[in-house]
DNA sequence: GTGAAAGCGCTAACAA
DNA sequence: TTGTTAGCGCTTTCAC
C-alpha cells in the first residue's frame, strides 16, 4: 500500500499486465471485465494506492461532476441553509459544489460567471435575484443547465425558477391579523425587494375591503434591527391608533418589538407584531415572534434536483416557474385586537 | 463575436493565422509577444469569443487553482464569516473556493476528503475539529499545502494551525468578572469541546487565589438555547448564591437569560451573564449581551494566506500554531457583584 | 473481453 | 519572437 499520488493509470496497468483500457473498464464499471481480470486489476489499484485524475477524465468526458452555485451571502440563516442543502443532494449524489458568493457587488458576480463556464462546471443554481439579475443574458447561451432560485422579483422566463410564494407569505402574515381583528396597521418593509410579500399583506386586507395606504408602509432603510426600530417609530408617530405591525423580515420585526418596548406599548396587549422568514433569533425574543416561516430547504433541494436530473438525462431542465408555500407560525408576539 | 462554447484555441489560432502556441503565449502573458501579432489574437479571441478551457489547462500544468476549504456547517455566523472571508480572499487571488460541509459526519468528511484530492486541489483548508481530528492521517502524504484553522482541542503538530487562543477568550471572560468583584461563580459548558475556555476561566480566578470546582461548572447536555437554560437552572438550584455566570458559547447564554427571567433574578443586578463568540443574537437579548469577540475573519484571512503563500512558492507552509487573540465586549448583562 | 490507436485542449521544452 | 513536437491521464472507437 504505497502513496497516494502520482501513480498513474498506466502503473496499474503494467503492475496488473493489462492494458490502461481494461484498468479504465474496471474502474468506470460500464464495461464488463472477466472476474479473475477484474482481480488482478484491483489487486492493483489497492497495492499501488491508485486513485482516479478527476481532471484527465473531466478532460476526456467533459463533465466535472462539479455544481457552481451563487448565493448574495452566506451569513444569513436562508442563504446558509440553501448552500447547506445544495451540498447535501450534491454529495449524496457525487457531486462537489463550487461555491461563489456575490455579496451585491454585480461586478464580482460577472467575475465569478465567467470563471464557471471556462471551469466546465456541470451546472449552475443561482440563488437570489440582488446581484446576478443584470447579468443574466450573459449565461443566454451556456452550455450547461441553469436554475434559479429565492428569486423574488420578476422572476425571468429563460431559465426554471424554483422559489417561494412570497406573496403568500405576506398574505398569510395579512390573514392571521385580520382573524384576530385588526383594522388598523402598519407594514414595515425593505422596499423594492419586498414588494411581493407587501402585495399579498394587502390582498388579505383587500378581501375585508380593507385598505392599506402607503401612508402605512414604511420603508426600512437598513435591513437591521436598527432600521426597524427607526421605521416603527416612525410608524407609530404616523399613526398612533396602529393596533398591529408586520414587517417583512424578521430583523426588521426585531426593532419594532424595541420599539414599542421604548414608546411603551406592550406586545401584543396594545400591539401585535408579525414578521417574516423564521430567522433562528425569533425564538429569543420577548415575546417570541410569530412570522412567516419558508421552505428554504425544500426549495434549495426542488432546485438541485431538477437541476442534476437535467444533467443525467442531458437534456436541458424543464422550464417552469415553481412555488414553494410559506407557513405560518403563531407565537407570542401577536394577539386579538384591542 | 460568436458564442461561447466550443471555440477551441486551435481555431483561434487558424483564425489569427498563427499556432496554439502564439495564442497559448497571449492569452497566459507568460512569454513575450510581438505587439501585432497580440493584436491579431487577441483579434481573433474577441470575434470567436473563445474561452480557454480550465480543465485542459489543470491537465497540462497540474494545478487547478482551486481550494478546497472544509467546515463543519455553513449554518453559524462563526463559520460563515470564515466561508465568507476565505471566498473574499480566494476571488481577489483569482481561485476557487470548493466547499465541503461534513455536518458531524465523519463518514461523510472522509468521503469528501478523497474526492477532493482525485479533483487534485491546490491546496486544503481544514476549518473546525470537530468531525475530521479522526481523519488527518489520511491527509499525511496529499501532494498539496493543507492549513488547520478555527481547532479548537489538541492541535495536532502535522500541520500548521491558525486559530483562536480559547483559553485567552476565557480568561478574558473570567477576568472581567473578577474586576468587577465576583467571587461565586458558575460556568455553563458545552464539554469537551470548550475545555481551553473554560482553562482560560479559571485562570483568570485563579489568579486570585478563588478556584471554581468542577461542581460549579454545568455541561450543556444539548448546545442551544434550552440546553443553556436547563444548565443554568441547574447551577442556580445547586449553588443559589451565585453572582455570576460564564457560558461557553452566546447560545447557551441566551438560555441563562431566560433562567434568570423564570428564577426572577434581575441581570445584572442579581447576576451577571457573560457569554463567548459575539453572535448576532447577543445585540438583540434584554438585556444586551456581554461576550467574548473571535476575529474569525482575521482567522480566516491568515489561513488562507498562508495556504496561498505555500502555493505560489511551491513550498510546503510554514508549520507554526497561530493564535488570535479574541476580545472582551461589553454590554449590559453584566454589572458589579452584589 | 481485451488491446491498440486516437484525441480531449492545453502547456512545456526545445528548435528554428 | 514563433513554430514544432511531445505529453498531461483519461476515455472513446474500433479492431481483434
Amino acid at each position: 500500500m504505497e502513496v497516494t499520488g502520482l501513480v498513474t493509470m498506466r502503473d496499474v496497468a503494467e503492475r496488473a499486465g493489462v492494458t490502461k483500457q481494461t484498468v479504465s473498464n474496471v474502474v468506470t464499471g460500464r464495461v464488463r471485465v472477466r472476474p479473475e481480470t477484474e482481480a488482478k486489476v484491483r489487486a492493483a489499484i489497492e497495492a499501488l494506492g491508485y486513485t482516479p485524475n478527476l481532471v484527465a477524465r473531466s478532460l476526456a468526458t467533459g463533465a466535472t461532476r462539479t455544481v457552481g452555485l451563487f448565493v448574495p451571502t452566506v451569513a444569513s440563516s436562508f442563504y446558509s441553509e440553501v448552500v447547506e442543502e445544495v451540498e447535501n443532494v450534491l454529495e449524496q449524489r457525487g457531486y462537489h459544489l463550487l461555491l461563489c458568493t456575490t455579496r451585491q457587488d454585480g461586478e464580482r458576480a460577472r467575475r465569478h460567471m465567467a470563471g464557471l463556464s471556462s471551469r466546465n462546471v456541470d451546472a449552475l443554481l443561482i440563488a437570489g435575484d440582488q446581484d446576478l439579475a443584470d447579468h443574466l443574458p450573459l449565461l443566454a447561451d451556456a452550455r450547461f443547465p441553469i436554475v434559479l432560485c429565492a428569486w423574488e422579483t420578476d422572476a425571468p422566463v429563460t431559465h426554471p425558477v424554483v422559489t417561494i410564494d412570497y406573496e403568500q407569505a405576506g398574505y398569510l402574515a395579512g390573514r392571521h391579523l385580520r382573524e384576530l381583528g385588526h383594522e388598523r396597521v402598519a407594514v414595515l418593509a425593505s422596499l423594492p425587494s419586498h414588494q411581493d410579500r407587501l402585495d399579498g399583506f394587502r390582498k388579505a386586507f383587500a378581501r375585508d375591503g380593507i385598505a392599506v395606504p402607503d401612508s402605512a408602509v414604511h420603508v426600512a432603510t437598513d435591513a437591521s434591527a436598527v432600521g426597524g426600530f427607526d421605521a416603527a417609530v416612525r410608524a407609530l408617530a404616523r399613526m398612533p391608533e396602529v393596533t398591529a405591525i408586520f414587517a417583512t423580515h424578521d430583523i426588521l420585526a426585531l426593532g419594532a418589538l424595541e420599539a414599542a418596548r421604548a414608546e411603551g406599548r406592550s406586545v401584543p396587549g396594545d400591539l401585535s407584531i408579525v414578521g417574516h422568514d423564521d430567522v433562528a433569533e425569533t425564538r429569543h425574543t420577548r415575546p417570541t415572534l410569530t412570522t412567516v416561516a419558508i421552505p428554504a430547504r425544500d426549495m434549495a433541494r426542488q432546485a438541485v434536483e431538477l437541476l442534476l436530473r437535467s444533467v443525467e438525462d442531458e437534456r436541458p431542465p424543464v422550464n417552469a416557474l415553481q412555488l414553494l408555500r410559506p407557513t405560518l407560525v403563531v407565537r407570542a408576539s401577536s394577539g386579538p385586537a384591542r
